[in-house]
DNA sequence: AGGTCACATGACTTGCAGGTCACAAGGAGG
DNA sequence: CCTCCTTGTGACCTGCAAGTCATGTGACCT
């Protein structure tokens, strides 16, 4: 945790310290990143970052924490609501919400991008025992409540599905996110995938939302 | 590339290097890894090192081209014989591949990983440029293969499925081979996917092997 | 004004990692 | 046995990046 220092400081400049160490986490990842570089684009003293933080570590944690934060945040809605509509609505809704996630802060998007399924093993492990069960377990929930409702095809094991969904889902956000500036291939990307899901998960005769 | 040196050297010596550095890299990621840790670990002598190699960056590079060497070989038998299938019979072989290739070296794979979709932009976009095309285009290929021969369902984007179909076999292998040690779990796995892609993606009329 | 305290500062220390170099060891050919 | 050439060696050099510390500064209280 930063120390109490960095929350006194006035919120633009501790909104600065926090875009640069962004964008330098996600830039140059952990090991490549540099403190000095960070401080000169400051315009701080080496020193004054040690008031704010421990140590190199203890910022990067603080960003991580915040970036789960307003994920979260911006799911609260779906997750409040989800039981009031149908798999493909939330399914719908989640990716909208990735997306518009995305687009508020590309910044933040990259910096998450960077450190989440890909390198940091080791940095990581420490960070994400905390958060793991939350997102691996969100379309498992969906398919469940989906299942009691009566809307997957029978033939559904949901576990494996589970599986499938999550990592289908998230690498169309990237897909749509870093690839598809165009509003338009936008539009049908996301009608094309949720006719992929639909005919894919659902019962043809499937209800919509309730 | 590497120094004659090198590959004059003992095929177990050069082999043991390759490993070694196999590991470091998959575990540290580049700016993580250390080259004194490489050399002490190998039993070899820092000067040897740069007998060897230019730098670490031309160790690394070495290892990324034996990399996508092993999977573009390992891919080839279904490169070469896709036209006499069908597209899900294709999906399948590929999918298949991919994991046989990482349950063949789980080394090979955890680096492979590492430097694919995550860190890494500065040195990889150096790298990446000689084969980003072949990866990308393999499922569009596929897919219009497909189109062609009557088996997808008209209402198809080929350029957004392609994209979809993506992200969603490279997920699904890498779910299998890191989540699924259970073989019985895998081969449900394994069913579940194909069933959702066919029924996404292919007219409920679709054909069979050609 | 004087004192105190929290915060700011940047030269400095320390450790480490990439890369070098002068020398040693070994083998092939005369 | 001497020579030359290729390969091996590890102490050393150099630069850099994390983290420290003695000192400066300004706000606020008395």
């Amino acid at each position: 945790m930063p120390k109490p220092t960095f929350f006194g400081l006035p919120d633009d400049k501790r909104q600065l310290i926090e875009r640069v160490a962004l964008e330098e986490f996600a830039d140059q990842g952990y090991a490549g990143s540099n403190t000095n570089r960070i401080v000169e684009r400051c315009g701080i003293a080496k020193g004054s970052f040690y008031q704010y933080f421990d140590d190199k570590k203890d910022l990067l944690f603080h960003l991580l924490d915040k970036m789960v934060a307003e994920k979260m945040a911006s799911l609260q809605p779906v997750l409040d609501n989800y039981k009031s509509h149908s798999f493909s609505h939330n399914i719908e809704a989640l990716f909208e919400t990735g997306i518009r996630y995305a687009a508020a802060d590309p910044l933040l998007w990259r910096f998450g991008r960077r450190f989440t399924g890909g390198g940091m093993m080791d940095l990581l492990m420490e960070f994400a025992a905390k958060y793991r069960p939350v997102s691996t377990d969100l379309f498992g929930e969906l398919l469940l409540h989906a299942e009691a409702n009566g809307e997957l095809r029978d033939d559904i094991d949901v576990p494996s599905v589970a599986a499938l969904l999550t990592a289908f889902v998230n690498q169309a956000s990237i897909t749509v996110v870093e690839r598809m500036t165009n509003e338009q291939t936008r539009t049908v990307f996301i009608r094309q995938m949720l006719l992929f899901l639909e005919h894919g998960v659902l019962k043809h005769s499937g209800g919509n939302d309730l």
